[in-house]
Order: structure tokens, then C-alpha cells, then sequence
DNA sequence: GCCGTTTTCGGCCCGACTGTTTTCAGTCG
């Protein structure tokens, strides 16, 4: 992932917001973020040559950019920063409370951060403030305690890119260095990232120097941590050479699966420790993570499965399941392109589709009911037959023409039935009225799944981790309904999406219900989102049986009834 | 601030919902 290109997107997202706060033009704060967007799923690396050539960057923002390449930062944003305390900013991510609510807080009561508003709505100081009643009130005071909770994490996109940019800083000062944890169990949310490392002491030195640092909150020989720009911790550990593996499967964890490891070593008369198996002494494994489970007599457990809920047990009796790799995904099925919401055309998104071997690509933009996607049955038709012209360009890659439904809050799509059964696959999701009660929301699911047309459902609970809760419905209710009308659940493999959650795939699974694991993607880059998609895939068990694609077409559209 | 089968100004994805308003502003997707 070309990580200037996130920094630049970063910082340009920033003063888009801290521009709102200033009263800025809402069209040139417009301007901002459709750049910063540009500028995050552009599909180069971003130098100061070719930042003109990404849309929607004029001269201004080029001069922007380019000035950030140099110094990490522009003149114009500094200013802003200066004008404007962090906690303002951090008070427009309450739900509901926009920037004009939060320059008006700071400025009139001088409220500067979430918990300073909780405090002031608790002591009764902003009863009675114009366009602020009762209603609100309460609104603000539940989306500060969801903010609360979600503080710390972030969502695993956002650690992966920090690890991997740790990573690729330090290796060349390493022999070895890797990521462990949450992280390596491919957990949707991450707390703090751990980094292990055989090297130098020097190394921490050079840890600590990185620009993304913003605070070192503990700095040894052994082990610093500390606090990023992205408001992430992060550990580095040295662990010596001879005890590698060991390091590497104490610091992955899970503590349940850990404990679980320890009491079988125990059995044997063992000892297991982050240093490595010992019988006595004698060092029975410790430098390869997978000498560790092999003398323990018991399968290999992939990272994502040591969450201590039966992996050792089944382990053991060498009855862990194969679970669906990476390697196994032969097409994606839910992608847009700049017709609708995405950024790159339909000729360079095939283009890079094809690039990574798929044999099936389908390419699913919204349907007119996404009234802001001015999407025409003009347009679909055009597009599909841009399609088919460029199918004759890619032999071995089957493209697909679909769309991504709009869910009505009667569980009605948009587009009439005949429109429908042309497509060669249909998405459905749930983009609006996410409050309906519990009752409505399950029938409106359900209703979407006996609906014939209706292949998938899309990021089915609409969640945005730290930023949305899920919808409330009845999900055994609406799983059993998918099981029997073949209705394919997506777990949409966007980082920050991830959807649906692995408790919801288990569930699912345990119906019968079948998955694609989908990349989403508004963007080139975002075509290799599948990888967290098969994290919650295989933090479910999944094997390719359940997953619809690492299937053969003929087999999927057999499935789905697309098959004529 | 960006962009142009509107060529250098005047538009800029549009509509709905919510709470509060008595005609609408703010927020969201």
C-alpha cells in the first residue's frame, strides 16, 4: 500500500474538516475531501511529478501536497491546527454533531473535546440553547459514550498500514521482524500493535525517530512502546534469535489459547514460556513456531483461529478444518467504478482485476435509488455494454455485469423485475433508515432474500467500526430465510466495514448460509481488501465450501440461479 | 478549490430525516 498517498489523504482530510470548522466554503471543503479520496485510491505512488495528474487536484492542492512530501506538513494546515484545539475535531466524530454544532459549542461555551461536551450537557449548561433541545441532548450524551468506547481502537486497516510501514522501516536494521497479536489473528479491531524483532539495541533508537511517533510512553533495551499519529500504540520488541517462534506464538496470543497450549505442555510434563518448550533443561522447540505445535502432537493452528473456543482440542485430533486461504479467491463480486461513487474508470478497474488472475469480476454500481449516484437505466446499459466490448480484450477473465441495490425500508430494490434478471448478479444492501425497530428491519432482510433477484447481501449489517453500530434485526431469523432461498451473505471485506462480523458469520455458517467475500472497492487499491475479508472468513472456519468465490462460475451460477 | 461537448465564470451528486422550527438548519448517506 503506497503509504505517502494515506499520509497526503490524512492530512488533506484533516483541513477539510478543520476548513468546515472555520466556516470555510462547503464547496471547497468539498473540494478537500474529494481530493483526499482521489488522492488515497490513487494507483501510484504520489511524488511531486504526477500529483497534478490525480482528479480533482488543481494547482492549489498540488502546491499543498507537494509541500507535505517535503515538510510532513503545509503552511495553511498549521494554521489551522493553531486556530483550532484537536478536541474540536474530535467533537464533529460524535454522531449527529456536525461542524457547525462544534464551532458553536467552542466558541460560545468553549467546549474543546467530547468530554467536555458530556460534562457540560451533565451540569445543565446547554439547556435551553437554540436548535439544541431535550432530544439532542440525549443523542449527544449516547454518542459520546459510543465514541468512549471505540476509543483506543482502530480498525484493522488502519493498524496494518502502521505495521507494515514499521515494518518495511526497520528491516533493513533487523533479521528478523514481524507483526504478532490482534493483529496477526487478523482481529477486526486493534488495541496496540506488536512488533517483534531480532536485532540490535540500536534499533529502538531508530524506532523512536520514526515521523509517525508522536509520544514514547516506555523505552527500553528490550521492549518501547509508543504513541502514533493515528492514535495507535505500538510495541517493539527484541527477542533473541534461538527463541523466534516462541516469541512469535506467546505475543500472538490469544491468552485463552495460550493457556490452552501451556496446560497441554504441562500434561507432558513440559514448560512453555515466550522463550520456548522446555522438558527440563533441553530445549525441545523455540526458534520455529511451528516445531512448537508439532512437539505439542497437534496440528498447526493459522494465527486467526487461536481465539481459545475448541482450535487446541480440534487440533489434537487433527481435525482443524482447512480453512480458506487467500490464494483461494478466484473473483471478487461487489465492486464500483466512477459511474457511480468509485474513482477509477471501468476500463482501469477491469484492467487491474485482471492483473491479479481473477477468472470472474463483477462490477456491481449503485441502482437509482442511491438518488446522489444519479444512476439512469441509460447509464447501466451503457456501461454494460462497454463491458462486453472490453470482455474480448481479457480471454481468461470473465467479466460480470451487476449492481448494488438499494434496500428499501420495505425490503423492496429499486430497478423493475425484467431489469433485474439481466444482470448477471445483484448485491443488495441497506444504505439509509438504519433505526427501524428490531421487528421492521428483520422482515425488511428477509423480505430482500426471498426476493429471486437478490444474489447477495451486501455489508448486511452496516456497521463502521468506531463510527456505526450495526442495525438491530434478527439474525438467526434472517439467516435461516438466506440458507433456504440461496441467498449469499457478503462479509465486505472494506477495513473499516467488515461485514459481516465473525459471531454473525458463525452464526451464519451454522444455518447453512454460503459467503462471498467481497473487496467493495471504490478504488483500485482497495482490490486487495480481500485479505481481511479472509481474516474473518477464517476466524470463522470457513473452508471453500462456504465460500461462494473461490467457486467455479458455472458452479456460482448454478447456485445463485443464474445459470440460463 | 476544481472543472469545462457551458472554454475562464458559475456551477458544484440530491434528497430525506430529525428535531426543532412556525418555515428551517444541520446532518447524513
Amino acid at each position: 500500500m503506497p503509504r505517502a498517498n494515506d499520509e497526503a489523504a490524512a492530512a488533506l482530510r484533516e483541513y477539510a474538516d478543520l476548513f468546515a470548522l472555520s466556516g470555510g466554503d462547503a464547496f471547497r471543503v468539498r473540494s478537500y475531501q474529494k481530493a483526499a479520496k482521489a488522492v488515497a485510491g490513487f494507483a501510484q505512488d504520489l511524488t511531486p511529478d504526477n500529483v497534478r495528474t490525480v482528479p480533482g487536484v488543481g494547482d492549489a492542492i498540488a502546491k499543498k501536497i507537494t509541500q507535505f512530501l517535503k515538510d510532513g506538513s503545509f503552511r495553511q494546515l498549521d494554521d489551522l491546527r493553531a486556530k483550532i484545539p484537536d478536541g474540536v475535531r474530535q467533537l464533529t466524530r460524535v454522531p449527529t454533531l456536525g461542524p457547525k454544532t462544534a464551532i458553536m459549542l467552542f466558541e460560545t461555551y468553549g467546549i474543546d473535546s467530547p468530554d467536555a461536551l458530556a460534562e457540560a450537557i451533565a451540569a445543565g449548561r446547554l439547556a435551553g440553547v437554540k436548535g439544541l433541545g431535550p432530544k439532542s441532548l440525549t443523542k449527544l450524551l449516547k454518542g459520546i459514550e459510543q465514541l468512549r468506547q471505540n476509543a483506543g481502537k482502530v480498525h484493522i486497516g488502519v493498524a496494518m498500514s502502521m505495521a507494515e510501514q514499521v515494518i518495511a522501516a526497520l528491516s533493513d536494521s533487523a533479521d528478523r521482524i514481524d507483526y504478532a497479536g490482534s493483529l496477526r489473528r487478523m482481529k477486526d479491531r486493534i488495541g496496540d500493535v506488536d512488533i517483534l524483532a531480532v536485532a540490535p539495541p540500536s534499533i529502538m533508537a531508530e524506532f523512536r525517530a520514526q515521523s509517525y511517533v508522536t509520544e514514547v510512553i516506555a523505552g527500553g533495551d528490550a521492549k518501547t512502546s509508543v504513541m502514533t499519529t493515528e492514535g495507535l500504540q505500538i510495541d517493539l520488541r527484541v527477542v533473541p534469535a534461538e527463541s523466534w517462534g516462541a516469541a512469535m506464538q506467546y505475543f500472538t496470543g490469544s491468552k485463552e489459547h495460550n493457556v490452552a497450549l501451556r496446560e497441554r505442555a504441562v500434561k507432558k510434563g513440559w514448560r512453555l514460556s515466550e522463550y520456548g518448550l522446555f522438558d527440563g533443561e533441553d530445549v525441545l522447540a523455540a526458534a520455529e513456531e511451528k516445531d512448537i505445535y508439532a512437539k505439542l502432537g497437534m496440528q498447526y493452528v493459522p494465527p486467526p483461529l487461536r481465539e481459545g473456543i475448541g482450535e487446541v482440542e480440534a487440533a489434537v485430533r487433527g481435525e482443524l478444518p482447512l480453512v480458506v486461504e487467500l490464494s483461494d479467491l478466484v473473483g471478487d463480486l461487489h465492486t464500483h467504478t466512477d459511474l457511480t461513487d468509485g474513482l477509477a474508470s471501468l476500463a482501469d478497474m477491469v484492467a487491474a482485476a485482471a492483473d491479479r488472475g481473477y477468472a470472474y469480476y463483477a462490477v456491481t454500481d449503485h441502482a437509482p435509488d442511491l438518488a446522489m449516484q444519479r444512476m439512469t437505466l441509460d447509464k447501466m446499459l451503457r456501461q454494460r455494454e462497454e463491458l462486453r466490448q472490453l470482455q474480448r480484450r481479457y480471454p481468461k477473465l470473465r467479466l460480470l455485469h451487476g449492481t448494488e441495490l438499494n434496500i428499501g425500508p420495505d425490503g423492496s430494490v429499486d430497478w423493475p423485475g425484467d431489469v433485474l434478471a439481466d444482470f448477471d448478479v445483484c448485491v443488495a444492501s441497506v444504505h439509509s433508515h438504519f433505526d427501524q425497530p428490531r421487528e421492521e428491519m428483520t422482515r425488511r432482510f428477509i423480505t430482500a432474500c426471498e426476493n429471486p433477484n437478490v444474489d447477495i447481501i451486501g455489508h448486511p449489517t452496516t456497521r463502521k467500526i468506531g463510527r456505526r453500530e450495526p442495525v438491530d434485526a434478527d439474525w438467526d431469523a434472517i439467516f435461516q430465510v438466506a440458507a433456504r432461498t440461496k441467498t449469499i451473505m457478503e462479509i465486505d471485506s472494506y477495513p473499516d466495514r467488515s461485514d459481516l462480523p465473525v459471531d454473525l458469520v458463525r452464526l451464519a455458517k451454522h444455518h447453512g448460509v454460503k459467503f462471498s467475500v467481497d473487496s467493495d472497492s471504490h478504488a483500485i487499491p482497495h482490490l486487495a481488501y480481500q485479505r481481511f475479508g479472509i481474516g474473518i472468513a477464517q476466524r470463522a472456519w470457513l473452508t471453500v465450501d462456504d465460500v461462494v468465490n473461490t467457486w467455479p462460475l458455472t458452479r456460482l451460477r448454478e447456485f445463485i440461479g443464474r445459470d440460463h
